[in-house]
RNA sequence: GCCCUCGUGGUGAAAUUGGUAGACACAAAGGACUUAAAAUCCUUGCCCUUUUGGGAGUGCCAGUUCGAGUCUGGCCGAGGGCACCA
């Protein structure tokens, strides 16, 4: 018997489906379309197995949609722009584009290794001009829309490297890089107007059904909205100030009011620059700003301004207003009122500041006498204490009934909040899209006209200065508009905006004089199923719904509201971490054992090695796996095989050396199988022998298979693939009947085509067939059984299983019951008090 | 602190969605073939019984039901998200 020669095979299919182009996909509007995406990838180098998962998942779906009659689009591309290149060629004095498009054909072959259904004529990269001229012009288009604007903000800023940093790229304060502690800065920055749609992406999530719930949930908590209503407090004291603005969302609890505070940045303190505890008090408060710990322990602390504040409710009462660490300027509108009796923030402060603490809401199950003490109570209840008030169930009722009051007496009005803030996309970083903006010498904001564009990234530049490398490019920033001397934007844009719309480039990725096509986005669009790791669930996909909104606002130009129709979020692939006594990490391949239990340093066996939990693979604890040394040793099937086999594709996956060796085996069981199955074609002979039975299997399991795909239950499709080689392979040591056989191994090979179509391909062509082959039907008659396994119990417990005809009636099964010793050992038939019985499944019998 | 998700053999996991718990695979132990190894194949897997059998059993405790891994309530444990959001 020949041997199974993956490497041969693989490349043999990989160089068909290339030179014929197998996967290229038209705009067909006979047919309907199924738009498979997988997030793109960064190019950093080499491909990962978290890449190998996804993509595999991917292909397994599209591969099936083909056969099922869809016009799939199924592309790739490439994340290009980004801080890693700029890194790297600085270290290794290269150019990033360089850098980055050796990047891009490594990882483009390593793709190809795998056997992907990619269309590859649809390639695209955001960093080269093609792509990124298109989206200074929807910068532009947003920007006349009034969805771009330019502010002051506070930056992370690292000072060493003169450079703003991302919130993740500061660890414990530091810089990552430079390790300089990170400075709060103000500067000019360039924002998209993403809060102006909070409602529409809020109220978008409700229509996203099968999305993960986790994801729809964590975006709604993000976008945070909350009902209140603003207030305007009046205030007396020396400063010209007359009433401060407050957001609520508990206006009911205003007759337990104490204090009103202040976030250091509220317009009011400006006349407190001069003052010299002030100045203190609010650098004590930018130090405890910076570290997310800080905040979680954070002593709430307060700087008492000579300000009194009036109760709208109860002119009589007047309470002293603060200057207070956790109020933020930026939420809201920088001032809040205090309520130390129901808000547990409140109540710190007002036990530091010994402010008076008065209960208005009494839990449903408390006394009348109900005092807050240990802590604020913010619950439901009953408002007490508070005048005309007392008696209002609170919040629901309370709320709105106090917010009618205010409003009436013109005190304050309804209000809705959204915690989403407005996204800066500017970075003082060369290795990205430039922004098409200039300035004049009064520093007046000139968009670049539209003929001016593609804004080129200049070359040859000097990667080895401090900050941004554009700033320094003075031939490059000195431009002339329309005769005026004006100055470039040196800022690049952040390169999330690059991935908000890369899934309408692919349908359109030729295209010169815009983006897309209307045509082809209306055809192709939604993607109807993404597929991606769970880290993007806030940023990656808010921007892209964001920015789908945002192309189509005031123009109406798209049919679909939404991007990404259908979401599925894969785990990750994980593998034991490995340490030797000194704590330094080892690789798998530095590592070895006799007996799977102790592990020792190979060649080494005195040096024992102290086994890590399973983690997700990671450079930096030495624990991956080399996705194309696996291919090179196993094979691409293989690989597919085991990457899908053990877990669901949802949850985390541990990569095993022993599970990918099982799933080479079985490739190689599948392939002998193969051979005996052509033998047994050459017998012509029609023996009947098990035909019914090989049909009815096969029906049955395309039935599974099916119903499998579209739960995304991948393992479970593993395991049937498993099942039918022991089905198969039992039958095959009987004669069987030829042209039965070879009807139902076509269709067991089309079935198995999406995982491991190299080897299916193969087979099929020795076959003399096709290897697209239409996705078997399934015939409902061969569903169900002629005989059935009745489970019958007593008294709830399992006592026996019966065989008998399908649709079996209860008498007759009771018949059948009576003939069976095994059960009648324990009950007595005149006894029976009640049955339960589930037709073809199961009879429950109680006995008295 | 708040929100979400999940707890099934030594391990990764199945379970037609309320009806035979542990499919399929990994690891382990024993065996067959072989001079031997590799490869391949078979058997076993908690407790009681020599076998036939029987019992317990899906994190823990209750509940609903003829029947619960699946539904309800409480508790315990693990993982993830958010960060003073008024």
């Amino acid at each position: 018997m020949i041997r199974y020669n993956f490497k041969e095979i693989e490349n043999k299919w990989q160089l068909f489906w290339n030179k014929n182009k197998s996967f290229k996909s038209k705009l067909d509007k006979k047919k309907n379309k199924f738009y498979c995406l997988e997030m793109f990838p960064y190019p950093s180098g080499k491909i990962h197995m978290g890449h190998v998962r996804n993509y595999t998942i991917g292909d397994v779906l599209s591969r099936y949609k083909i056969l099922t009659g869809f016009n799939v689009l199924h592309p790739m591309g490439w994340d290009a722009f980004g801080m890693p290149a700029e890194n790297a060629a600085r270290e290794n004095k290269l150019d990033p584009k360089d850098w980055t498009n050796k990047n891009i054909y490594t990882m483009k072959t390593q793709l190809k290794k795998l056997g992907l259904s990619i269309d590859w004529d649809r390639e695209i990269s955001t960093c080269s001009e093609d792509y990124y001229k298109h989206q200074q012009l929807f910068f532009l288009e947003l920007f006349e829309k009034g969805l771009v604007y330019r502010k002051e903000n506070y930056v992370n800023w690292d000072p060493v490297d003169e450079t703003v940093l991302a919130n993740e790229q500061v660890i414990e304060g530091r810089g990552w890089r430079s390790g300089a502690l990170v400075e709060r800065k103000k500067l000019n920055q360039w924002f998209f107007n993403i809060s102006k749609f909070s409602q529409e992406l809020l109220d978008g999530l409700e229509t996203l059904k099968s999305w993960p719930n986790k994801v729809k949930t964590m975006q709604k908590n993000w976008i945070g909205k909350s009902f209140g209503c603003e207030i305007d407090f009046i205030i007396e004291g020396k400063l010209p100030i007359k009433k401060i603005k407050c957001f609520t969302t508990r206006p009911d609890t205003l007759f337990g009011f104490s204090f009103l505070a202040l976030s250091v940045d509220h317009e009011i303190s400006k006349f407190y620059e001069d003052n010299k505890d002030f100045k203190l008090f609010k650098n004590e408060c930018s130090k405890t700003g910076t570290t997310e710990e800080a905040i979680a322990v954070g002593e709430k602390i307060g700087f008492k301004t000579d300000l009194i504040a009036i109760n709208p409710l109860n002119p009589t009462q007047k309470v002293p207003v603060y200057f207070a660490n956790f109020v933020l300027m930026d939420y809201g509108f920088g001032a809040v009122f205090g309520c130390p009796a129901h808000d547990q923030r409140d109540f710190e402060f007002a036990k530091k500041y010994k402010l008076k603490i008065k209960t208005v809401v009494r839990p449903h199950d408390e006394e009348e006498t109900f005092e807050v003490n240990e802590e604020a109570y913010p619950g439901a209840g009953v408002l007490i204490n508070s005048d005309f008030l007392n008696g209002l169930e609170a919040p629901e009722k309370s709320v709105i009934e106090t917010i009618n009051i205010l409003e009436k007496k013109k005190l304050g009005k309804k209000q809705i909040n959204y915690r989403l803030k407005d996204w800066g996309v500017s970075r003082q970083r060369y290795w990205g899209c430039p922004i098409p903006i200039a300035y004049d010498e009064n520093g007046k904001t000139v968009p670049i006209p539209r003929s001016m564009l593609p804004v080129k990234l200049p070359e040859n530049i000097n990667l080895g200065v401090k900050g941004n490398p554009l700033d320094s490019q003075n031939d490059w920033k000195k431009i002339i508009i329309n005769g005026k001397k004006v100055t470039r934007e040196t800022d690049t844009l952040d390169t999330f905006v690059c991935s908000s719309w890369y899934y309408l480039r692919f349908c359109s990725p030729k295209e010169k004089q815009y983006g897309y096509t209307k045509e082809e986005i209306d055809y192709w669009m939604p993607v109807d199923q993404y597929i991606g790791g769970v880290e993007h669930a806030i940023l990656h996909l808010l921007y892209s719904r964001f920015f789908m909104k945002a192309l189509g606002y005031k123009n109406n130009e798209f049919n679909v509201d939404e991007p990404f129709k259908s979401l599925f979020t894969q785990g990750m692939v994980c593998h034991e971490t490995y340490k030797d006594n000194n704590n330094n990490w080892l690789s798998p391949e530095e590592v070895d054992s006799n007996d799977g239990k102790k592990y020792f340093k190979k060649n080494k066996p005195d040096e024992k090695i102290i086994v890590g939990p399973s983690e997700s693979m990671s450079k930096s604890k030495k624990n991956t796996i080399d996705p194309e040394e696996m291919i090179n040793n196993y094979g691409a099937d293989a690989v597919r095989l085991f990457i899908l086999s053990d877990s669901p594709p949802a949850k985390d996956v541990q990569w095993s050396e022993q599970g990918m060796i099982s799933s080479y085996k079985f490739i190689n069981k599948l392939w002998n199988m193969h051979n005996l199955i052509m033998e047994k074609l050459k017998d012509n002979e029609e023996n009947k022998n098990f035909s019914e039975d090989i049909n009815k299997y096969t029906n049955q399991l395309v039935d599974k298979i099916n119903f499998n795909l579209e739960k995304f239950n991948y393992n479970v499709i593993i395991a049937n693939l498993y099942q039918t080689y022991n089905f198969l392979n039992e039958k095959l040591k009987y004669k069987i009947d030829a042209k039965n056989l070879k009807k139902n191994y076509i269709k067991i090979l089309t079935i198995m085509s999406p995982v491991i179509p190299h080897f299916t391909s193969e087979c099929l062509e020795i076959l003399g067939e096709n290897q697209f082959q239409n996705w078997p039907k399934v015939n409902n008659k061969y569903l169900e059984n002629e005989i059935v396994n009745i489970v019958i119990q007593i008294n709830g417990k399992k006592r026996g299983v019966i065989n008998v005809n399908k649709d079996i009636n209860e008498s007759n099964l009771i018949k059948e019951i009576k003939k069976d010793d095994k059960l009648n050992k324990f009950f007595d038939v005149n006894k029976i008090s009640k049955t339960f019985f589930v037709k073809n499944r199961l009879m429950n019998i109680l006995i008295k």
